[in-house]
DNA sequence: GCATTGACTTCCAGATAGTGGAATGCGACG
DNA sequence: CGTCGCATTCCACTATCTGGAAGTCAATGC
């Protein structure tokens, strides 16, 4: 057992546990028991007995089928519960439908979760075009505008990490990203849709959540996005920085 | 150490942790360590043991103002990773944009985890009223139209499950709820919108989703939406069914 | 200003639960 | 029907997990 590698003050077991959520949540949507013992380095009844214990948890399942091991639905649950007690999506709420509802535009909140950006909210504009996307997404952060508000005031930390997970990074944009009042960038080339973010920012100055707003030609282009729609994102961003924050 | 709550095969370690997770997804966001002690029926030095371990995976964080514990960001990340997952919403979704375009009301997805209906998937119709609402909300199963349908079809095991967790149920109710080809609900009394679900059943004959759609007034009644949506949810529903589903 | 209190965190000794090698079970395949 | 690959169980050992005790720290009251 690999002891080198548990902080202090915590436990080995949790920390295999934890591994194997993330070996499970990369790749295919089903693991075989050995592809995951040879991932983690523990032995074939060690990871099989974590993950009968995350099973019995439903935070893993078995096909019945196949016996491949896969995510489970709890963490369905216990995510939505996580962004259920986040004030700022409550804060945000009605300020959502005002800004939906004037500029019909899609609008939404993304978070900086490791190096991911991940959507967690989303109210779709007038137009939805022909294109289907999941309303929760997640994504390299440096792939759209509201993953590069975000990370760019994240710090060189962040950069680093985001960095040593295969995806290098100019420190010159980063700090543009870190410093722009909103970025854009082109969302989707199948229908030209364009993606615009204004960071949200805690009562110590760090961007907590981005402001996001989406919109396709012919009704929003990037100037129009910019020139209709950010400001009223800056507006909603300044009401509501400072004021809550999640640690 | 309540070792006879341990099932053979698995480890009482994680048991613990995925414990506290769930003492963490109830009640308020931010926990005190010492009443997740009484709570858990551990002591003071495991649970901040297991607390700082989930801690390191990213699956609990502690405010650093109060010290206290809540749930933590990689829980949506490996909820995203498991919905991404689902071959099931990656089918479903040209269906779900092109039933939006053509009604114009409310479309989505929703799951059966443990007594709750968790939605997963929604596309907003052109009129999005005034009431902002969360893109994955959670409710006991028998709160909605979508909840009953599945739970209908989850048979008397979840529904003893269901009612152990504080909501009593009519078997009759249940059983009529697990026949029905669609149900409609009341969704919320503010502006008079309606739910209505039809399952989508898995090569076992199971409900494994409910497709949803919503609307209200004055574009939409129950009536309406049941007349003119329903049949397209149970012509998808069909076309769907049992190709696809998850373990 | 200092003692007290409540809550979080660390130390340490003991015991047991977690670990991995070996063996077993099971279904697919030739 | 034997072989193979993979999942699951058995068993002995020890390293880790546990909880009592002690330490730390910030808030509170006198």
């Amino acid at each position: 057992m690999v002891a080198a590698d548990t902080p202090p003050g915590t436990l080995g077991t949790v920390r295999n546990a934890a591994l194997l959520l993330d070996l499970l949540s990369e790749g295919p949507a089903h693991h075989q028991l050995t592809d995951l013992a040879q991932a983690s380095r523990l032995s074939l009844p060690t990871v099989h007995r974590l993950l009968r214990s995350l099973m019995v948890a439903g935070l893993v399942e078995q096909d019945t089928r196949s016996s491949r091991y896969s995510l489970g639905p709890d963490l369905v649950r216990l995510s939505e519960r996580y962004l259920a007690r986040m004030p700022l999506l409550q804060v945000l709420g009605p300020y959502l439908v005002e800004l939906r509802n004037r500029t019909t535009a899609t609008v939404g909140v993304a978070l900086l979760v490791a190096v991911d950006v991940v959507y967690v909210e989303r109210i779709d504009g007038a137009d939805v075009g022909g294109i289907f996307r999941r309303t929760h997404r997640s994504l390299p952060a440096h792939a759209t505008a509201a993953g590069r508000v975000l990370l760019g005031r994240a710090g060189p930390g962040a950069w680093k990490q985001h960095e040593a997970n295969g995806w290098p990074l100019d420190a010159a944009d980063c700090q543009a990203w870190g410093e722009a009042g909103h970025l854009a960038a082109p969302l989707d080339e199948l229908d030209g849709s364009v993606e615009v973010a204004v960071p949200i920012l805690d009562a110590l100055g760090r961007a907590s959540a981005a402001l996001v707003a989406t919109g396709a030609p012919p009704a929003f282009t990037q100037a129009r996005l910019v020139a209709d729609v950010v400001p009223h994102l800056a507006r909603i961003a300044e009401r509501v920085s400072g004021t809550v924050g999640h640690a």
